[in-house]
DNA sequence: ACATCATTTCGTCAATTCGCGAAATATAAA
DNA sequence: TTTATATTTCGCGAATTGACGAAATGATGT
């Protein structure tokens, strides 16, 4: 991951409502899946409007909600795919993982 | 770390100048010491005017990296001490690993 | 006291961002 | 084909952000 993809995934998280998003999927979903040709695709996951009802409470989709949900995803951080009428989302780990990798690394080299 | 705080250091770590000071401290600087008492502080570390020259090029410091400084501060991701003329920044390690941390949870229950 | 160096604060301006409601698109059901 | 449901796109206004130069602050040396 370059340093524009980092920022642009930290900016992602680094709004409430896209935390919240990200929190919701995480702890409520499973992640995509990896399939034996390498392809990555959600396994299963929430709807949009499912996201949408339990970041605002309310019913109905919220342009809102589906503009964070585009910037998650245009960063990496989330995929989503269209099953028939509904499209479902999860977190995409490997962008996570290298997030936490790139937080994780310790080059302490001079000074 | 509550949400508030968590968004708040991944919106300070969403801007690339930013980004580029954290890889500054992260890769050319020893992190802060953590003394007897429990106390943190910086043990060396570049001053700002340093950090200003790798980011900008510029001999002089400019407000611009003074104000990505104080926000990274704010954000509890750096801390910055008074040394005499000068002022001295290093990355918060604590803050890091936090971060890391969330990132890395894995809290998969239902679906 | 005065000058100098390191750094921060202030004021301004252009650009971006966020939330919202209305309209558009797409898929499924009747 | 019509209708309903799910979701995205568009346009708007308010609020925030980022860069910049000038001025202010604060410690140090003369």
């Amino acid at each position: 991951m370059n340093n524009e993809q980092l920022t642009t995934a930290f900016k992602a998280l680094g709004d409430p409502t896209r935390l919240a998003i990200f929190q919701c999927l995480r702890d409520c979903c499973p992640t995509v899946a990896l399939e034996e040709n390498g392809e990555i695709r959600p396994a299963s996951g929430p709807t949009v409007g499912e996201v949408c009802c339990q970041i605002t409470g309310a019913e109905k989709i919220t342009s809102t909600v589906s503009a964070h949900l585009k910037e998650l995803r245009l960063a990496g951080l989330i995929t989503m795919e269209k099953r028939g009428k509904f499209v479902v989302c999860a977190l995409n780990p490997t962008t996570v993982a290298a997030l936490a990798a790139f937080l994780g690394e310790k080059t302490n080299a001079c000074c």
